[in-house]
RNA sequence: GGGUGCUUAGCUCAGUUGGCUAGAGCGUCUGGUUUACACCCAGAAGGUCGGGGGUUCGACCCCCUCAGCACCCACCA
C-alpha cells in the first residue's frame, strides 16, 4: 500500500507536536560514545525577560544545524540552554514599572530586598516566555541541563573564581570615573547616556604663562597642571617648569607636562586637567600620577571645602559669578560663544551627568599570574596566544585583528556596577557602630554611600557575613560579563568536578554575533584560562572553546538595523514562523548569510523558503503515492539500480552528501543550505520526479528521498521530521545517521548532455506550436539519434523530456544519420528533420554567436597554453584542466559549425 | 583620530588559496492549468564586477589611489 500525505504541508499544524516528540525521546540529551569525541556548544543565554528577535532566531538555527548535523554523525551531542539575568536590562525595566506607577526613586523609596523581590518576581513571570520561544525555533538542545545565570550554583562559580583572583592579587579596588547623575543620585551605565549637542559659551583664561581654554570655569579651582603638546612649538620652553599663578582662589603654583594625547588645533593647545570631573583628565592624572581632588559634590553643588565663596553654590550658577570674578581680576581674555559641543545626560530624567570618582573593583590584566606553556603570563598575555597559537581559532579570520587590537588597547577590566540586580560581589566591611547605622537606615544602601561616608574598613572576601558586628557587603554587583565568562564550564558543573565538565569542555564552538566579541567573548577566554589552569588543568582543556563562528547582524530590506522603535521595517520572528513555518524562517536566516557579514532580511525571502518546504512536501508526496510501503523497507543495494537516470540521480546523491558535509564542516551553512535547495528542486524534482513517471524505480526513489531528508533535517527540521514519520522508520529523523557516502553508488557523470536534450525539446515545442498541432492526451515521439552517439546512450533521460513536452518516449530501433525527430501525433506521423525543427533566421544568428563565442573561447585557450609562463607557473592539473576543455570547445566548435552549414543548406 | 568592512543584474546577495564565455533567488517579460506542487512548469531579457593606475602569461579576486556607504573603538579640554 503507499502512503498518502496532505495536499499541502501545514507547518503550524506539525511544528509543536514534533517538538514534542523529540523532547519526549531524549533526542536533546547527549548518548555516550566511548569512541567518538563529543561535539558541544553553550547557547549565549538570552535575556531571561526578553522576547525572541531575529538575532535570537539566527544563532539559534546556525546552531542547531550544527548540533543536529554532529548527532546524526553519531558523536555525543550537547547543547546546553540558558536564560542571562541581564543586570542592568531588567532592573531598569522594573525600576521604570515602578515609575510609571508612581514610585520616583525605587531604590531609595523601596531599598534594596524589595526591590529585588520585584524584579524576581518579574522575571519568573517572564522566564519562561523566552524558553517556550526558543522551542518554537526549533533548538535541539537538552532542556534537562538548562541554566540561568543566577542559579546557586552560578553564584558557587563567580564567587570561586573572584576569591582565587583575589588570592592571586588579581583583584584591588581603585577610584576610577564614573557617569554620575546627582539629579537622580545614581550612577549611570555608558550606553545609558544620551548625547545632546548644545551650543554654549567657551571662555579663554589667562593661566599663567598660558592661555586655556574651557567651557567649565567651575571646575577648575584647583588646576595645578598644564597639558601641551610634546611637539608644540609655542610651548617649548615650558614644558616640565612650574609657574606662580595668579587663580581663582588667589595665588597658586601650576607646571607644564607634555603628553601627545593633546589635539594642537583645539582652542589654544594647552590645558589645564581637572583629574576629578573628566575622564581624560583622570586618566592623564592616572599616567603621571597627580592628585585628583573632588570639586563638585554629589548633589552637583561646589564643595564646601574647595572654595568657602562658592561652596555648596549649583555649578550652573557658580558658573557665572567665577567668569566675573576672574574677568575683575582681568584673567579673562575672551569669550566664544559659538562653541558647539555634546553633553551627556541620563537618558533617564534627563539629567546632565556630572563625572565624578568614585572606588570600584578591577581586574589586572598585566599581572603575570598564569601559569601557560611553561612560562608565567598576563591575563592580556594568554588572551594573546590562545588565538595566535591557534588553539582557538575565530571566523571569519579577520575578527582576529579586531580582537588583537582590543587587546593591545585592554586596561584593567572594572568588574563593578553600581546596581542590585546581579552577583553581588563577595567582599565585606565591617562599620563602626555610627557608620552602620547610617548606612542601615539610608533608603538606598549603595557604595556610593560608602564613598560619601569615607569609609576606610578595610574590605575582606567572603562567601558569607564573616563573625562579629556591624558587617555589611560591598552593595555592588559584579559586572554581568564577569558572570557569563564563566558560561562554558559553569553551566557543566564547575567548580564541582562533575562528569558533564570532565566529559564536554572544552566545547566545541562558541556561535555568535561579532557585536559582543569584547564583551563576552574575549571574557569567557580570560575566566577559561586563568580559572582551569590555576586549578591544574591543562592548557588545551582550560580554553573555553576551539572554535569561534561570529554571525552579522539582520538588517531590514534598506540595511537599516532592525529596532522596535521602527515596527515597519521590523521584522518578529515569531510572527513569520506563525505565517511560513519555522523552517522557512530558519532557511531564510541561514542561506546567502555569510559569517561576519550584515545580512537584509525581507518577508519576501521568508516566503520563498516556505515554497521551498511545500515543494518538498509534495515531492514526497508523489514519491510516497507511489511507493509500496513493502518496497520502502527494503533495504537499498547497489544492485537495485538499474536504468541510466538511477546511476545518475544516485551518483549525484553521493556528490551532495560528500560537499554537504565539507560545507557544515567548514562553516560554510548558506553554500550547504544552497546547495540541498538546488538539488532538492533542480535536480530531484525537476528531472528525476518527472523522469519517473515514465520509469518508476521505487528503490531509488526510496534511497535518495531518504537520504536528501537527512541531509535537510539539520536545516529544515520540522518539514523533513514529518514526512520522516510516514516512511515507516523505527526511528525518528532527528536520532537517524547521516547518510553514507559509497563508492559503489558512484558512476560516471552524463548531465553535460541534458543540455544538448533540453535543445531539441523545445525545438519540438516551438515546432508543434507552429504546425498547430491540437492538445492531444496522447502523443508519441519517437527520437532517433544517430546510432554510437551519447544521445542514444542516454536514452533514459530523453523520456523526462518527452514527458516535459508531453511526448510519451517509444523506444526505436530505428535510426537516423541527420539527427532528425520523428512525432507521431494522433496517429499521424510528423517526421521533423532537424532544419525543419528551427526557425531558420534566429538558428543561424543563435549559432553564429555561439562559434563567435567559441572560437574566441578557444583563441584565449591556445594563447593560454601556448604562453611558457603559463606552462612553467600553473599547477600541472590546471595545465590539464586547459588542456581538456580546449579539446572540448574544439570539438563543439566543429559539431556547432556542422549545424550552421547544415541550415544554411 | 584609530580600526574593520562593503561597492558584482532592477532588488537582495554568492563567487572557497588569482585560471572556463561572472552565478543564484526575487522581480520583470514571454509561453504553459501536464494527475506531487500556480507556494507550479518551460523559456527570455538584464552586468565596463564603484572610478583610475599597477603587479601577473592571466585580476571580480593581489597592491596603490580616488570616490561613495556602513560599522566598531576612542574622544569632543
Amino acid at each position: 500500500m503507499p502512503i498518502e500525505l496532505e495536499k499541502a504541508y501545514e507547518p503550524g499544524k506539525y511544528e509543536d507536536q514534533v517538538y514534542a516528540k523529540w523532547e519526549k525521546s531524549g533526542s536533546f540529551s547527549p548518548k555516550p560514545s566511548s569512541d567518538k569525541e563529543p561535539f558541544v556548544i553553550s547557547m549565549p543565554p538570552p535575556n531571561a525577560t526578553g522576547t525572541l528577535h531575529l538575532g535570537h532566531a539566527v544563532m539559534i538555527a546556525l546552531q542547531d544545524i550544527m548540533i543536529r548535523y554532529n548527532r546524526m554523525l553519531g558523536k555525543p551531542t550537547l547543547w546546553i540552554p540558558g536564560t542571562d539575568h541581564a543586570a542592568i536590562a531588567t532592573q531598569s525595566v522594573v525600576e521604570k514599572n515602578l515609575m510609571k506607577q508612581g514610585v520616583k526613586k525605587p531604590r531609595q523609596e523601596l531599598g534594596r530586598e524589595k526591590l529585588l523581590q520585584e524584579i524576581r518576581e518579574f522575571v519568573a513571570n517572564s522566564q519562561s516566555t523566552i524558553k517556550n520561544q526558543v522551542r518554537k525555533m526549533g533548538a535541539s538542545c537538552d532542556w534537562t541541563r538548562e541554566k540561568y545565570t543566577l542559579d546557586p550554583q552560578m553564584n558557587t562559580a563567580v564567587n570561586r573564581m573572584f576569591k582565587y583572583m583575589n588570592e592571586d592579587g588579581l583583584i584591588y579596588r581603585g577610584g576610577r570615573i564614573v557617569n554620575w547623575d546627582p539629579k537622580m543620585q545614581t550612577t549611570v551605565a555608558d550606553d545609558e547616556m544620551e548625547y545632546i549637542s548644545e551650543k554654549t559659551k567657551f571662555y579663554y583664561f589667562q593661566f599663567g604663562p598660558v592661555v586655556i581654554g574651557t567651557a567649565r570655569p567651575e571646575t577648575k579651582f584647583l588646576d595645578k597642571v598644564i597639558v601641551v603638546h610634546p611637539e608644540d612649538k609655542r610651548y617649548q620652553d615650558l614644558i616640565g617648569k612650574e609657574f606662580e599663578i595668579e587663580w581663582i582662589n588667589g595665588p597658586t603654583k601650576a607646571r607644564v607636562i607634555a603628553d601627545s594625547c593633546i589635539d594642537m588645533e583645539m582652542g589654544t593647545g594647552a590645558m589645564s586637567i581637572t583629574p576629578a570631573h573628566s575622564l581624560v583628565d583622570f586618566e592623564l592624572a592616572e599616567k603621571y600620577n597627580l592628585e585628583s581632588p573632588q570639586i563638585i559634590d554629589f548633589e552637583g553643588n561646589i564643595m564646601t571645602e574647595v572654595s568657602e565663596e562658592f561652596g555648596g553654590m549649583p555649578i550652573e550658577e557658580a558658573r557665572e559669578k567665577i567668569v566675573e570674578k576672574l574677568e575683575e581680576r582681568g584673567l579673562l581674555i575672551k569669550i566664544d560663544h559659538e562653541y558647539e559641543h555634546n553633553i551627556a545626560i541620563n537618558y533617564r530624567g534627563k539629567g546632565l551627568i556630572e563625572p565624578q570618582i568614585m572606588k570600584q573593583w578591577f581586574i589586572d590584566v598585566n599581572k603575570k599570574v598564569i601559569d601557560w606553556k611553561g612560562a608565567k603570563l598576563s591575563i592580556k598575555e594568554v588572551l594573546q596566544d590562545a588565538v595566535n597559537s591557534k588553539m582557538i581559532n575565530i571566523i571569519p579570520s579577520r575578527f582576529e585583528k579586531t580582537y588583537f587590537n582590543w587587546i593591545d588597547n585592554l586596561r584593567d577590566w572594572c568588574i563593578s556596577r553600581q546596581i542590585w540586580w546581579g552577583h553581588q560581589i563577595p567582599i565585606w566591611y565591617q562599620l563602626t557602630a555610627e557608620q552602620y547605622k547610617t548606612f542601615i537606615e539610608s533608603g538606598e544602601q549603595s557604595s556610593t554611600l560608602l564613598n560619601v561616608m569615607k569609609v576606610e574598613s578595610e574590605p575582606v572576601f567572603s562567601e558569607s557575613k564573616p563573625d562579629g558586628d556591624h558587617w555589611i557587603q560591598d552593595p555592588d554587583t559584579l559586572d554581568t560579563w564577569f558572570s557569563s565568562a564563566l558560561w562554558t564550564f559553569s553551566t557543566l558543573g564547575w567548580p564541582e568536578n562533575t562528569e558533564d565538565f570532565k566529559n564536554f569542555h572544552p566545547t566545541s564552538v562558541l556561535e555568535t554575533g561579532y557585536d559582543i566579541i569584547f564583551f563576552w567573548v574575549a571574557r569567557m577566554i580570560l575566566a577559561s584560562t586563568y580559572t582551569l589552569r590555576r586549578e591544574g588543568i591543562s592548557e588545551e582543556k582550560s580554553i573555553p572553546f576551539k572554535n569561534i563562528y561570529l554571525h552579522g547582524l539582520i538588517r531590514d530590506r534598506r540595511g537599516k538595523k532592525m529596532s522596535k522603535s521602527h515596527p515597519e521595517t521590523c521584522i518578529d520572528p515569531l510572527e513569520m514562523i506563525e505565517k511560513y513555518g519555522t523552517d522557512a524562517v530558519r532557511l531564510s536566516l541561514i542561506i546567502g548569510n555569510t559569517p561576519g557579514n550584515d545580512m537584509r532580511l525581507y518577508e519576501e525571502k521568508i516566503s520563498g523558503y516556505r515554497n521551498f518546504a511545500n515543494k518538498l512536501w509534495n515531492a514526497s508526496r508523489f514519491a510516497l503515492s507511489n511507493i509500496d510501503e513493502a518496497d520502502l523497507q527494503k533495504e537499498f543495494t547497489a544492485d537495485l539500480i538499474t536504468s541510466d537516470a538511477d546511476r545518475w540521480i544516485v551518483s549525484k546523491t553521493q556528490e551532495l552528501i560528500t560537499a554537504t558535509q565539507a560545507d557544515i564542516e567548514n562553516f560554510r551553512f548558506s553554500d550547504a543550505g544552497n546547495r540541498l535547495y538546488e538539488f532538492t528542486w533542480n535536480i530531484f524534482c525537476d528531472w528525476y520526479l518527472e523522469i519517473s513517471k515514465t520509469q518508476f524505480n521505487p528503490y531509488v526513489l526510496g534511497y535518495v528521498l531518504k537520504a536528501l531528508l537527512k541531509m535537510l533535517h539539520p536545516f529544515t527540521p520540522f518539514v523533513t521530521e514529518t514526512i520522516w514519520s510516514h516512511l515507516q522508520e523505527k526511528e525518528l529523523l532527528i536520532a537517524s545517521l547521516w547518510p553514507e557516502q559509497k563508492e559503489e553508488y558512484t558512476f560516471p557523470a552524463s548531465e553535460e548532455l541534458l543540455e544538448t536534450v533540453i535543445n531539441i525539446i523545445s525545438l519540438i515545442r516551438s515546432k508543434r506550436a507552429e504546425l498547430k498541432v491540437p492538445p492531444a492526451k496522447l502523443i508519441k515521439a519517437n527520437i532517433v539519434a544517430t546510432p554510437g552517439s551519447k544521445l542514444q546512450e542516454q536514452s533514459e533521460i530523453i523520456i523526462k523530456l518527452a514527458r516535459l513536452s508531453a511526448l510519451e518516449f517509444i523506444a526505436s530501433d530505428s535510426t537516423t544519420t541527420d539527427g532528425s525527430v520523428v512525432i507521431i501525433e494522433n496517429g499521424i506521423e510528423i517526421r521533423l528533420p532537424m532544419e525543419d525543427l528551427i526557425d531558420k533566421e534566429t538558428e543561424i544568428k543563435r549559432l553564429t554567436k555561439e562559434i563567435a563565442n567559441k572560437e574566441q573561447a578557444i583563441k584565449s585557450l591556445e594563447g593560454k597554453l601556448g604562453n611558457p609562463g603559463f606552462l612553467d607557473k600553473a599547477p600541472p592539473e590546471v595545465v590539464d584542466g586547459q588542456r581538456e576543455k580546449l579539446r572540448e570547445e574544439q570539438e563543439s566548435l566543429s559539431g556547432l559549425i556542422q549545424n550552421l552549414e547544415k541550415i544554411k543548406n
